[in-house]
DNA sequence: CACAGCGTTGAACGAGCGTTCAACGCTGCG
DNA sequence: CGCAGCGTTGAACGCTCGTTCAACGCTGTG
């Protein structure tokens, strides 16, 4: 009846990651302490060592869940059949919706660094991963025309910076939902690259 | 002779400074020690205490040294007789040059929340300048048409988090020069805003 | 009722790190 | 030459925090 779990209780597992998820967020890594992440859960923090082996696998486990949801969303517009400004524009909303709402605000933005060699590396090769998705429909779109030329890296990395700094602002009892920011963002983002017609519109004066 | 030195020799200070950014910026404020920032100097730690009070010091003055090199470009720019969209390119230029070659690339990206309030408020208060001259330029752009119209608070979050978002992948000794970065950085996030003609086109095709 | 084992506790340990400080050498001035 | 003081040293202290572990209660099963 109840959902796949590996080992002990998933769901405790869960909760832990999102309150250092929040920890991190708020301290980073080195400057959240294992006993704040736990009281936050009115536990102690020797409990949080039946779950996980130490701070760092924790760290890990919340990389890897963010990964996990934004590579099923990346899948997941992949294997739509639509334009790429189209796609593009519902990665950028579905990401900011995910980012705000369902991560604690901190994907791809903790110390990745704090992490061993081992463990740093699998998680960078997937991080990797969703950032080819994401230069591949970049490519895509310039290739079509819809796009202005540029360099598809570049954009990509400048539509991840964007996103990802929301975390550093937001504030979600701010004016702002989360709803709002990511149309604004996907207005910027898609809209400053898409040029007018389906043909070859020239760049703009700017050199 | 020697240019004004406040207090003990600023030279070192700001030798300090550079070490410690980049310290902070691979293992973070709590990640980094200060052994760590001394020794890259080859000096003892216990020395460091001669020129700073003590490691929050050195973060604060970190910030407030990324903030006057900041908003002396800001001044800089606004100065200028020039279009909006030219203004904002320069400022993304140059953004990008200081970041990179001067600010081992660390600006405003270090743990702001370590600070305590005080400190923490004041460097807060200068960083909202920056942004809202930012937001300035994006406004004169839109007013005047030359810019597609949309909130120029998100519109300077995303240059400010695309900007700063190098920071986590910029590799000194990697195929783009940090020249290259700003050009397509420039053209991606002014060029996205410029609209064709003078006048008003409507906004892109998604709604 | 007895037993098993999961989840939990809280105390204790040990390492790392920020900070302090008394003492030292070096440089230049009187 | 002797003195003053700046810049520097390195050892020591104390606190925080990650991690360990033996012991405990609770729940459900035989």
């Amino acid at each position: 009846m109840a959902p796949a779990q590996t080992h002990a209780s998933a769901d405790r597992r869960i909760e832990i990651l999102k309150s250092a998820a929040a920890a991190f967020r708020r301290r980073g890594y080195h400057g959240a302490s294992v006993d704040e992440i736990a009281s936050a859960l009115e536990m102690t923090k020797g409990n949080l060592y039946y779950y996980f082996r130490n701070k760092e696998e924790i760290l890990y486990a919340c990389h890897e869940y963010s990964l996990d949801v934004l590579l099923a969303l990346l899948a997941d517009v992949r294997a739509e059949t639509s334009t790429p400004d189209h796609k593009l524009r519902r990665l950028i909303l579905a990401f900011v919706h995910l980012l705000l709402d369902e991560l604690q605000a901190t994907a791809l933005t903790i110390d990745l660094q704090a992490l061993s060699p081992p463990l740093l590396r699998k998680i960078i090769a997937r991080r990797d991963e969703f950032d080819r998705g994401l230069r591949e429909i970049i490519q895509q779109g310039m290739d079509a025309g819809a796009f202005a030329p540029g360099n598809p890296k570049m954009v990509a990395f400048a539509v991840m910076g964007a996103v990802n700094w929301i975390t550093k602002w937001y504030d979600p009892a701010g004016p702002m939902t989360s709803d709002a920011i990511g149309q604004a963002f996907a207005d910027y983002l898609v809209g400053g690259l898409t040029r007018m017609s389906g043909s070859s519109v020239p760049p703009p004066a700017a050199r």
